[in-house]
RNA sequence: GGAGGGGUUCCCGAGCGGUCAAAGGGAGCAGACUGUAAAUCUGCCGGCGAAGCCUACGGAGGUUCGAACCCUCCCCCCUCCA
């Protein structure tokens, strides 16, 4: 059987490492202990924390125990690695809300009843340090000279470190020996932007309890036009239901870039390493079906098989029913045709409204006056400003019911109103509104 | 604490008394081409609108017919010195 290490190695989960050989055969022989901060700067993680929760994952799977850490305390101070200006300081109370929703969240990913895995919070140990204890305990072991070297530092030493950011390494590295202590965890995980920190927690444990750790980054995970994971022109895609819908985060994945398939593939999914390797082979058509599984995959994993079931219909709805060979990616479980000639997929259309996030009533009355579009437009927040909306339609972007508009004061009216009594307003290609009359 | 340099529209960044809603780039939006991809090309890109008006250049005052641009005070950032 391949070890996790193997299978890091092969799906491009590894950046760096401490000591390549070591960690290999430690992984291969016995279960190991390893942790991976997770920072509670908001109330949900984004599609950028799906590599560290993918490689939890992967670890239990494999019968090693993963840690993972919501950083209630280290929030408290906020980490300067990998950021040019400081971040905003949060308050005890956001950083605790944050901090409870990131445990709910995470145990989607990762079973915590099983296997010894933990949840934990570092304010349960870090806002109980006294400061002249541990600076004469733990600082005294911080070359600030060292300190000032690393990547992270140097690069904020041109804009302006605060004192309270310099000191985030030493939490770290203490989180790391606390762990190591309570936990016996040998290993650290995370950004590569998180080596120097999660270094620094190796020298510590060496130096106070004479022990070796290891360490391992994951690379930064770009697209290939260099941009960030996650980032979209609607915003951040979240991995909370709430704030990025199934559909949305299906539809995110399905525009993945031809030259990302394969690799976020194995990153983002369990598919078997012998199924996605096809892909290279792939164009066209059958590219886009492999982007398909990605979407359903990805999407099973954070919202579940029956969300990435409907986000597949909805996508059928609005883009057309693309269904995936039945020799593709053989592991996948998305809808293949034999099924869906079955079911009502293709032929009966859903409701309009079950697309979910954007359904608006509108009063019958408001219609028979008829309504100009682009103050609709705006209105459903489709546009940002009125001005905005006149723009756009005045250049062809916007759509009734697949229709085109004329001009911008087009009146949209009763006679738009489909037979399920809704109106569907469509910006470009692939942002909808529904509205449905009351 | 002292000396100097800065804070401009989502970001970077020009402007330094009227012709500035503010150059240029990026991001974003739409259109064309496609495969719900990329690249490319075109248009748009503060608000309301017919003209025009309103709101904006860190904050508060002031000078002026007129200020993003000049003066005063305050806040914030950077560099050097302590």
């Amino acid at each position: 059987m391949k070890s996790v290490y193997d299978v890091f190695r092969e799906r491009g989960f590894i950046e760096q490492i401490t000591d390549e050989s070591q960690i290999r055969d430690l992984l291969e022989q016995k279960s190991v202990t390893c942790y991976i901060g997770f920072d509670p700067t908001a109330a949900s993680l984004h599609i950028g924390s799906l590599v560290p929760i993918m490689s939890l994952a992967h670890l239990q799977r494999h019968g090693h125990r993963p840690i993972a850490l919501v950083g209630g305390g280290t929030g408290l101070i906020g980490d300067p690695s990998g950021k040019t200006e400081m971040r905003q300081i949060l308050t005890r109370e956001q950083i605790d809300h944050n901090a409870g929703c990131l445990k709910k969240q995470l145990s989607r990913y990762i079973d915590f009843n099983e296997g010894g895995a933990v949840l934990l919070n570092n304010a349960d140990w870090l806002t109980r340090l006294n400061y002249i204890e541990f600076l004469r305990d733990i600082g005294r072991h911080f070359s600030v000279n060292r300190m000032l070297a690393a990547e992270s530092y140097r690069v904020r030493l041109e804009k302006g470190l605060n004192f309270i950011e310099f000191n985030y390494m030493l939490l770290q590295a203490y989180d790391f020996l606390h762990l190591f202590r309570h936990y016996h965890c040998l290993m650290q995980m995370g950004g590569n932007d998180q080596w120097g920190n999660m270094v620094a927690g190796i020298d510590l444990i060496r130096r106070m309890e004479e022990k070796t750790t290891y360490s391992l980054t994951f690379p930064l995970i770009t697209t290939s036009q260099g941009n960030k994971m996650g980032k979209t022109e609607k915003g951040t895609i979240w991995l909370d239901a709430e704030l990025t819908s199934p559909y949305e985060y299906y539809q995110y994945w399905i525009n993945t870039e031809d030259g990302d398939v394969a690799r976020f593939l194995a990153l983002f999914t369990f598919l078997p390493m012998e199924e996605i390797v096809e892909v290279k082979a792939l164009t066209d058509a059958r590219l886009n079906m492999a982007k398909a599984v990605l979407a359903f995959e990805a999407t099973k994993i954070t919202h579940g098989e029956e969300a990435a079931f409907e986000a597949f219909e909805k996508t059928a709805q609005l883009f057309g029913c693309r269904s995936v060979e039945t020799g593709l990616f053989p592991s996948s479980t998305i809808p293949r045709p034999d099924v869906i000639g079955e079911t009502h997929i293709v032929l009966l259309p859903l409701s309009l409204s079950a697309l979910g996030t954007s359904s608006l009533p509108i009063e019958r009355r408001r219609l028979e006056e008829g309504i100009p579009a682009f103050e609709l437009f705006h209105e459903t927040n489709l546009c940002a400003s009125r001005g905005e909306a006149r723009r756009l339609i005045a250049q062809g972007g916007g759509y009734v019911n697949d229709r085109q508009f004329a001009a911008f004061d087009e009146r949209i009216g009763l006679g738009d109103v489909d037979e399920r009594g809704e109106i569907r307003l469509r910006k470009g290609k692939k942002r909808y509104v529904i509205l449905s009359v009351r």
